[in-house]
DNA sequence: CCAACATAGGCAAACGTTTGCCTATTCCTG
DNA sequence: CAGGAATAGGCAAACGTTTGCCTATGTTGG
């Protein structure tokens, strides 16, 4: 990698010494340059193709104009999309985003911390694993803004949270069924050992009538997790009318089993998940979902954490966003008569 | 964001030198410390929990362990999925991926270059947009080390490329439909300014039999576009037995007018794209489509990049990896009483 | 007993920026 | 015309690392 063009190079061609070429370069005010040498000083630096080193500048205490973004999954499109707003939102503030994915392993998650840490990165957004609360331990530490989003730091109180309502999902896609009259309901869930997350259950427990069955399977949170569960529920409870996937990633394998049991979407069985994979609306299928607005999400996790950035910290904020159910004929509207 | 420990302070605590803390931190070897000292030293930094200041050694001349990836698309699983094989290649040789989105703008992609370069980044993969050939330039000048992957630098000869066969994918798409009986077909494509691309059509075409006609029509590169030409081409068509989509993020759009227009997919009307996106084998859907196995697009690239970065430079390397048809319900074989 | 080597570690010069502190003109204004 | 302000720009000290060059003790073989 042959050699950077440095202030120095730039100077030597415009005839003054490197102060005067970045105080020119950085436009400072309170400094005069005659007309003349800035001239000469801009012209020599678009000569020589002159890039400033931001690691350089960065040693000065300015800030790096780098953002970390963690995310356990980047197959996973609700997470894609948060990161595709957020860049949007940094992008236009100078800030390029660093994207790593944590793969829901702590280890990683530790791992990729301490390296964007020593990337000096002006902030971090993520995604905890559930091991979160310890492993940003460090981020606290040395006093690095960070945003959480979607998932929370169990177990810890002040910090910057942007999320959905995660039992509100649970809720309305329950009260949804309830409503089309279902209530024998295969749920098909992760067990992230996140109390948040699991509350999708709770609300759809809560929202279904007082008689309704509900017959919970957990399994890892893999499409071919999703697939095999799925199958092994549908199997155990022929009579169940619908199946509620609690994760979208999940439901990407679950949905096929129907497909291979003969079973026709919408007619012979019920389906509704959480989450807004394209999949779910396009071509043949019309899944009936709670979306959550990640794009939302992800603007505001970098709108906030840009605020912190520049104005130093604030009063430690909570944003929960609702969800919004977008019906489809995934679902069969059971007649009172079928009852 | 407080003050970062720095080896200053991890030397004052050890009660040495900031120089023999570097040397004990990198573990260098040809310099002699004693097993005490060199316990003092770990034991300071880990309780002060020093972090190394990446930008600073890389003022030094060493690696920054950054790697810039700009993709066109962020919303294009095409491309998340090579980022996706990319970064696991790089994290296990502790290199952080700066994943940036073009949004195929040239003008993005010129600012995206510069910024990347002043974060000096050790090396970039890049899916250049329509001027890329052009805005590339730069990265070349600075001696860069830079892996081209999908589409071409055009009219270059001298880069590292790592793409897809893509004139293989329309000929290997139109070979089965032409075997299945069709010879009527819409092609649904984008004028990208990139002849590589452009080829896919004319595979199909060199693929279709003799007496074939070959419908094309050409929109933008999203799926609302997708949509409308598609609708278009039906209107216009209603004759044509097959819709061959070029490119996924139109088939995306495209594929929902069908079930708007009561068209039967695989039955009234037969259906095929190139890319893998999950939609077209999700639920419902069995579209048969040609896999271009962009994760192995994705590791090949890493690993050219590393090799570049760790051996200096190499010849100039072209890597074209053929692509896999993958049959699918959504094409119907016409008997051949019927044709 | 002394040269030669091994062991141990301090010192300071870079790397490319930013910025505070100077100095030296020129220009008013009373 | 003296002196303060405005204009113009050089100089050098940081920022946090890495590493080459020293010095100062042992230790050993002849």
């Amino acid at each position: 990698m042959s050699r950077f063009v440095t202030l120095k190079d730039v100077a030597e061609k415009a005839g003054t010494t490197v102060g005067t070429v970045s105080y020119v370069l950085n436009d400072k005010k309170g400094r005069y340059i005659s007309d003349e040498l800035r001239r000469r000083v801009l012209d020599a630096a678009s000569e020589l193709n002159y890039i400033k080193c931001n690691g350089a500048s960065s040693l000065k205490g300015m800030n790096r104009k780098l953002i970390g973004i963690l995310i356990p999954q980047f197959e996973n499109q609700f997470f894609t999309r948060i990161c595709l707003a957020a860049e949007e939102v940094f992008v236009k503030h100078g800030y390029d985003l660093i994207i790593c994915d944590t793969f829901d392993d702590p280890e990683r998650e530790n791992a990729i911390i301490r390296r964007l840490i020593s990337q000096r990165v002006d902030g971090i957004i993520i995604t905890p694993t559930a091991k979160g609360a310890e492993n940003t331990q460090l981020i606290r530490d040395v006093g690095m803004n960070m945003v959480v989003v979607d998932r929370p730091l169990e177990g810890l109180e002040a910090y910057h949270w942007v999320t959905t309502d995660n039992y509100g999902c649970g809720y309305e896609g329950g009260a949804y069924l309830r409503e089309c009259g279902h209530r024998k309901i295969v749920y098909i869930g992760w067990k992230s050992g996140i109390a948040d997350l699991d509350s999708r259950e709770t609300g759809l427990r809560n929202a279904s009538a007082p008689d309704a069955e509900i017959y919970s399977y957990y399994a890892d949170f893999s499409p071919e997790a999703g697939f095999d569960i799925t199958d092994k529920a549908i199997e155990e409870h022929p009579d169940a009318t619908a199946v509620f996937f609690g994760f979208n990633i999940q439901a990407k394998g679950g949905v096929n089993v129907f497909r291979k049991r003969g079973l026709r979407i919408g007619e012979d069985i019920s389906v509704i998940l959480i989450g807004s994979p394209e999949w779910a609306y396009t071509g043949n299928n019309d899944f009936a979902h709670l979306d959550m607005e990640e794009l939302d999400l992800g603007r505001k996790a970098a709108r906030l954490l840009l605020d912190l950035i520049m104005n130093g910290s604030a009063e430690p904020n909570r944003v929960i966003q609702d969800c919004v159910l977008i019906e489809g004929s995934s679902v069969r509207k059971i007649k009172k008569e079928e009852r």
